[in-house]
DNA sequence: GTACAGACTGAACCGTCATTCAGTAAGTAT
DNA sequence: ATACTTACTGAATGACGGTTCAGTCTGTAC
């Protein structure tokens, strides 16, 4: 078998088991599958983690390193406030078999018995909110939202895009995928005081002229 | 030991499990604890479920039915469309150590994997928005609300009290909850085209003279 | 090439439950 | 009283799966 070095191998590790958490759940996923998919013995998970518990922790605090640094690239890609907060949230709705999101309701549910799973979330929205307020602040700056609070807003913002996701995850029948996009633009344009058709798809705003 | 008849010790045992649940996660949670609490033998539960996994679905159920009564009482006793409106939202939201709701943060989370109960809380959340929707209709037709689509305005009200909900089981210190009751009520007056002051509290609108 | 560190194996171990089952006893009908 | 149903016991069972550990192998340094 291939030797790697201890953190190259703990990276494939980690992203190996955030597959399985995605397929079997953060709680039931097993050890043993991990090992098997990547054709390696479980006692190498517990060599590099020590313990299930770890591992888990270890995997969730990746990806929410990994969403961060998504989201950040995914804003950097649009060009003015209003198209570069519409790209953050579209990245952040449920998408296809919404893959990403499995994971943090996996999370929301094991966090509330694991203090160290709830410090991984409580930072992960910290920082989400923190980038959307950042966004929020910078069209305010040029004039083009008004907001009383752009972190409460941005909370607001994202709290309605969580309770839709999920009502979605639960319930794939509840409503489309498009009537969830509308009414995160009516809900953002209200919040920041701007035009939907300023919002409505990354093409109208990035032809303004 | 005290005989009692299936039905009778059946909805104690349901109530045992759900306690039982909320302290230690549908997953995780034990027969043995439950059997333990009730004074009773681990070989009791099964005679009367047959399965662990049946007797969570049927906790699930039984919790879903319960909360579906509650929420029916709170608003009867309610005597005005806004103020009906408040009190289920009042009650829906998170208090205290929010006792009901980490039922259901661990119920999303296990029916991603499950459709006994993916059934159980797509069948709830159909039944709560049309219970909101029924009181936005009433307030439209009084005259005293305005909205596009009363059942889209409820799953949004509803999903934004989800969102906000599971942040602050998250993260304790994220907002207040006064914040977000009021972060409700403005939500609520924007989605229904009326006066905060006519939802702020319940004594306010029920003295309308 | 020899030595060493540290990645890795895989079989065995062991605790933890859900589930089984043979038996007991409390109600009920006759 | 007698027979019968049905709630219930609790010790045994068996599967599952995380963790251990003694030993192997591979890359690297000298």
């Amino acid at each position: 078998m291939k030797r790697k070095s201890a953190q190259a191998r703990r990276v494939e590790v980690l992203g190996e088991t955030l597959k399985q958490i995605r397929e079997h759940g953060m709680l039931t996923m097993r050890i043993a599958d991990v090992a098997t998919a990547m054709d390696v013995s479980p006692g190498l998970i517990i060599y590099h983690f020590e313990t299930k518990e770890n591992l888990l922790a270890e995997a969730l605090q990746h990806a929410a390193e990994r969403d961060l640094l998504k989201l950040r690239r995914v804003m950097r890609e649009a060009d003015s406030p209003a198209t570069r907060l519409m790209a953050a949230l579209d990245w952040y709705a449920p998408t296809g078999q919404a893959r990403g999101w499995q994971i943090w309701v996996d999370a929301w549910s094991a966090a509330l018995r694991d203090k160290a799973l709830s410090k991984v979330l409580a930072d992960l929205q910290d920082q989400w909110t923190k980038e959307i307020a950042a966004v929020i602040d910078e069209g305010v700056a040029a004039g083009l939202f008004r907001v009383g609070d752009a972190h409460d807003a941005a909370t607001r913002i994202t709290a309605l895009l969580d309770g839709l996701a999920v009502r979605l995850l639960v319930h794939k029948g509840a409503f489309k995928r498009d009537e969830l996009r509308g009414w995160l633009v009516g809900q953002v344009a209200w919040e920041l005081g701007t035009e939907e058709s300023a919002l409505r798809s990354p093409e109208a705003s990035s032809r303004p002229s």
